[in-house]
DNA sequence: CTCCGAATGAGAATGATTATCATTATCAAA
DNA sequence: TTTGATAATGATAATCATTCTCATTCGGAG
C-alpha cells in the first residue's frame, strides 16, 4: 500500500481522474514534507504556480486521500496534517514544540481485527507528550499540558 | 490516570476550580455515555438542566481535558467525541455506521518512548474500517489494506 | 479546430469551536 | 446576613478549517 508520486497517476487514471500539473504538484510537495498542513501545501504550491488556489489544495487533498495516496492526521488541534500513505507507524507528537517524529508501529492490528471481524482500512496511532528538546520545564511557544 | 466522575471534585479543586451543578451534570454524562460529541451531551444535558448553554458544554470539555479528566477523539471527520480517561485503549472505528468499539491496547508505549526520550501524555489508538455488522457489501468506504 | 466534461479560482457558505460581555451565582470575610 | 471580589454562565458574535458554488478555463477525443 506504499504509494509514490509516480503511483499517483496510475490511482487517478484507475478512476478517470486526469492527471493536471497541479496534482502532480501537490503530491510531489506532500512527499517532500510529511505532517505539512493545507496551508503549508498552499503556501509552497505558490512558489511554483502564484495562481493555484486554496481551494484545489483542499479538493485534491480529499481526492487523493480518498484514492488512498495520502492519509490526513489530526495531530495537533484545529487542522490536518498531511502525508503520503506508507509503512504503518506511529506518531509521537510533542505538545510543546508540535515536533512529530515517525515511528514504526509496533501494533498487529491483523490479529486484533480478525478478533472483533473488523476490516481495517486506516490506522492512526499517536503517543502525544514531550519530546527530548522540551523536556526541561520549558515555558516556550506552545500549550503545554500538565 | 483513570478518572472517573467522583474525583473530577478532587481534580477541579486541587486547580481552585469550582464544582458546579453544570459540571457534575456534564461529567455524568460523559461518564454515561462513552464517545457522545458535544452536541449530544448539550441534548442530554438540556434534558435536567433546560437553561445550559452550549458554550458551558464547550468550556467544561475544555477545562476537564485539561485537568485530563476526559479525553478528546476525533474520530468520524468533522468534530470530537469524548470519553472518561481510563486505561489505554484503541478504537475501532466503523467507517460506515460511526459505531466505535473499545479494545485494550497492545502497544507497550513505554518502551517506545523511552528509546526516543519521549514523554508520553496521551495515547490515542484508532483503526478505522468496517465492523461485523457493515461488513457485506458496502460500496463507498471500502478500501481495505491488507 | 471544436465540443464537452473535468478542473480550477475566487469567494461565499458551513460547521465546529472559541471569545466576548453582560449577568448571575458562589464563597469568604465582616 | 450583607457585602465584595471573583468565577461561572448564557447568548451570541467571531474565528478557523474545510467545503460548496459557479463562472471560467483547460484538455483530450473526434
Amino acid at each position: 500500500m506504499t504509494q509514490s508520486p509516480a503511483e499517483m497517476r496510475v490511482a487517478l487514471m484507475a478512476v478517470g481522474k486526469r492527471v493536471t500539473p497541479d496534482r502532480e504538484l501537490l503530491i510531489d510537495i506532500i512527499g517532500r514534507n510529511p505532517h505539512i498542513d493545507a496551508l503549508g501545501i498552499h503556501r509552497l504550491a505558490q512558489d511554483s504556480r502564484p495562481r493555484i488556489g486554496l481551494a484545489t489544495v483542499y479538493r485534491t487533498l480529499r481526492l487523493l486521500e480518498e484514492l488512498a495516496v495520502v492519509e490526513a492526521d489530526r495531530l495537533g488541534e484545529g487542522h490536518s496534517h498531511y502525508e503520503i500513505r506508507g509503512r504503518d507507524h506511529l506518531h509521537l507528537v510533542c505538545a510543546n514544540c508540535g515536533e512529530v517524529l515517525d515511528v514504526p508501529s509496533p501494533i498487529d492490528w491483523k490479529g486484533i481485527a480478525r478478533e472483533h471481524a473488523f476490516v481495517v482500512t486506516q490506522s492512526r496511532l499517536e503517543l502525544v507528550g514531550l519530546c527530548a528538546a522540551c523536556r526541561p520545564g520549558v515555558a516556550d511557544h506552545s500549550k503545554s499540558i500538565t
